[in-house]
DNA sequence: AATGAATGAGAGTTCATTCAT
DNA sequence: TATGAATGAACTCTCATTCAT
């Protein structure tokens, strides 16, 4: 029912402290992702849980808590994604290092689509340090293509222009996925899509030779 | 302190039961945006506007209400912009024509910016009925530039392509002003941006020659 | 729809000031009759009275007064009644007599049956005074049926015994016409009942040859 | 203060659900019936039940809700009547059977009085479904009476006529003791009322040999 | 570790009544 | 006389969090 969270269970019959929580967050981030923040209960993710209210608050200390414990979930997969796009750089000209970035941001971002739309949705209930820490990523991501981009227009591949701007335009045209999906999961599978945004981008800062 | 609602004031002295309502919708919207539609209180839309509790029920039904008055509000706006935008395509070449579509939507999108954003994070809260007319404005702008686009391609200055994707890769390089103002609106003025976006898009599908 | 209030309009034209608060009664009777005092608001006496909720105040002084309005109303049925019950003993046997107060009494009850209901339900919502207005209808409606049965008694035609507690029997038997009418108006007619009471009563207290 | 609710309290010690829930119940009991459903406030539940307003909402849906539990203690009572009465009839004659169930039904009737009052009075408040209940007990009590009475009319005991009517006659006849408690109570003892209401009832009918 | 009853502040909403126009 | 906007206390119900068992 629920799409790409992108938090995978871990192995059920190890139910100790570690995976408890994995169990909490797991249930929260689906309510969460349905039913929005603050209209989710804190009853409602225990019985999700399959736990009793008091139970759960034995693993966590409040419900926005349960907010950072999702976040740190997520982590994983950005640092993955920045740790490969440093390698995948220094492998191969701008062009195909940025084509491969885009691919890998569009693949992730698509496969933790749910959880995407709800960052774009929920920053206002979040606490500031939690705001904080979601812009870091963002930024992260950023630069990461920034990087790509930079060499691509020293290298004289790309066109000199306000490439982190164009490296923001990138994410958004990749987190489209996630927060227009009632438009482009009918209108085209995930390779069109990504197709499609490549040649936008790639069209759009390469020069022409 | 909140930026563009783009919900104008009328005359204030004018406090017929009309007037009254714009001031209990603007209060609201502006709380809403800052605040969130859960987390606002009737009591503080009350306070906000300037009446007490009971007054603003002699107002408006619900709550609930309030966000279908609100898009009320920013119905004229988008059908102004629909409007004049059939106007531009049958004035100019295809060309012409989108780079004037896209700097009326960024301009427009700009002035409404919290508005816009506010509609991204609420959605979830939304009654079915306010959804359903929410998309149907989207669907309304994407249609505006899909023609753009298409006649584009027929005359053969676009490349040929998916253009309704790209329709809505127009509106969300546009909406990028709203949803990352804590990026964009630090990096660069509105024109730079107008002027990298457009450059993007155009870039990005016309036939080169 | 609504049977029986037993108030009828007076001339529409007159609208003096008696009128008006004639027809705040009767839509009021109607309302409260229908909903019941409490779920009855003002502002619904006032839409069905067709007047604005300010004029409505003009002409009574608060929502509980209506009822007291009510009960003058009712006032002149009681008092015919009473007055004639008079008469009838002073020209006919008691038998006779009885047979004459029990039709009268329940022909008038049942043209307000509505009104009886209501009395019957709204008790505890009455301010004391009203609440002993009430009750000394009740003693005076008791008292007139007791004065025939004693006469009975004395002259032999009814056995002795309790009439006091016989009258409110009468009663009773009567406004069940009213509270019951769930069931007594599906099972027979108004006259079928009166002959039915009627025997069970006479059955019950007279003297067997 | 409050007369013959009827619902009796258990041990009080045993502090679990079920005994919580019936506090409650009493506690509203005792307050619909003093001041009737619609002005008795929850919060006034919950301070007579000794517990605060959240922790009244654990055992009980909704204030509504609270009527249909008050129904379900009730219900014990009339299906022991209903049960017994079968058992009356095919031990003794029509007369005896009719005599004992009167007896029976204006004992428990007089036991539960202040809620049969309640009943009478809230009618308009309750929601269909109780509204429903509420008749399918009386129809069920009319029909104990009914199977009597016919009985008594096939064997010749009782003069033939509309036994149905009669029923509910007697019931209306017994429940006087608790909606005209205001004569009745000051009048005469409860079993000088049952010895009235029997022989008014069985002359009434009974044919005189 | 696990429970779930208890809390109480605060949410949205209603409504009899007043009063300036 | 007539209006209806304005009031604000009071209503029912919710929920994150605690804590004795």
């Amino acid at each position: 029912m629920v799409r790409g969270t992108g938090i995978k269970a871990k192995n059920e019959a190890n139910q100790d402290s570690v995976s408890r929580r994995l169990q909490i967050i797991r249930a929260a981030a689906a309510l969460f992702i349905r039913k929005g923040l603050l209209k989710t209960t804190v009853r409602e993710i225990a019985r999700e849980s399959g736990i009793t209210v008091g139970t759960l608050y034995h693993y966590i200390k409040t419900k926005n808590d349960i907010m950072s414990l999702i976040m740190d979930e997520e982590l994983a997969l950005v640092n993955d994604f920045i740790r490969e796009g440093e390698k995948a750089l220094s492998q191969s000209g701008p062009v195909e290092a940025l084509r491969l970035a885009i691919e890998r941001y569009f693949r992730m971002t698509a496969e933790i689509q749910d959880l995407n739309l709800f960052w774009y949705q929920e920053t206002k209930n979040l606490s500031p340090d939690q705001r904080k820490r979601l812009l870091e990523y963002e930024y992260q991501f950023a630069e990461t293509f920034n990087r790509i981009l930079m060499a691509g227009c020293k290298s004289g591949h790309f066109r000199d222009h306000d490439t982190l701007l164009t490296a923001h335009d990138i994410i958004v045209l990749g987190d489209m996925w996630a927060f227009r999906r009632w438009f482009v999961g009918k209108h085209c599978t995930l390779d069109e899509f990504l197709k499609h945004q490549t040649n936008l981008i790639l069209s759009g800062i390469c020069n022409s030779t």
